[in-house]
DNA sequence: CGGCTTTGACCAGCGC
DNA sequence: GCGCTGGTCAAAGCCG
């Protein structure tokens, strides 16, 4: 970011975003683990990683590598705990769990976030998006 | 062979 | 007006 100097020679995309759109929720779970990627019951593929100054650590980002499903994570460490992940979910799931029900990988201490509450579960995923849907 | 990961670069909006 | 950040995409390489 410092340096940007680049020659423009690219067409231009169609990605904007002015206003966080409602439609997505936005869940924030603060979980204990050593590892970004925690098995919440979906696969993730990590498509970038940038650092924040708000924390010393980079943060990462993943999306859904389902098809309809436009869920995008982001996940970054704790600023005073570096034990600690801070997974932000966006967006609703709209397919099956991929990992089987014998997958009781994260050990996990799910905190409430500014808002939300999350239950530890491996399922983590799955029980976010019943919420959800039962919600709204 | 397929699938996933990693890095760099670019873009857009906002703030001062 | 300029600078800065955040966010996403693309391609390539590597591994099982």
């Amino acid at each position: 970011m410092t340096t940007m100097a680049a020659t423009a020679a690219h067409a231009a995309k169609p990605k904007k975003k002015k206003h966080r759109e409602p439609r997505e929720l936005r869940f924030t779970f603060r979980t204990q683990s050593q590892v970004d990627q925690l098995e919440d019951g979906y696969r993730w593929r990590k498509y970038g990683q940038k650092a924040v100054k708000n924390s010393p650590f980079p943060r990462s980002y993943y999306r859904c590598t389902s098809a309809a499903c436009g869920v995008k994570k982001r996940v970054e460490r704790d600023r005073d705990e570096p034990g600690v992940v801070v997974t932000t979910y966006e967006g609703k799931h709209a397919h099956p769990c991929p990992a089987p029900a014998t997958g009781h990988l994260p050990p996990p201490l799910l905190l409430a976030d500014g808002g939300r509450v999350a239950r530890g579960d491996a399922a983590a995923g799955c029980a976010q998006e019943r919420a959800v849907d039962t919600s709204a």
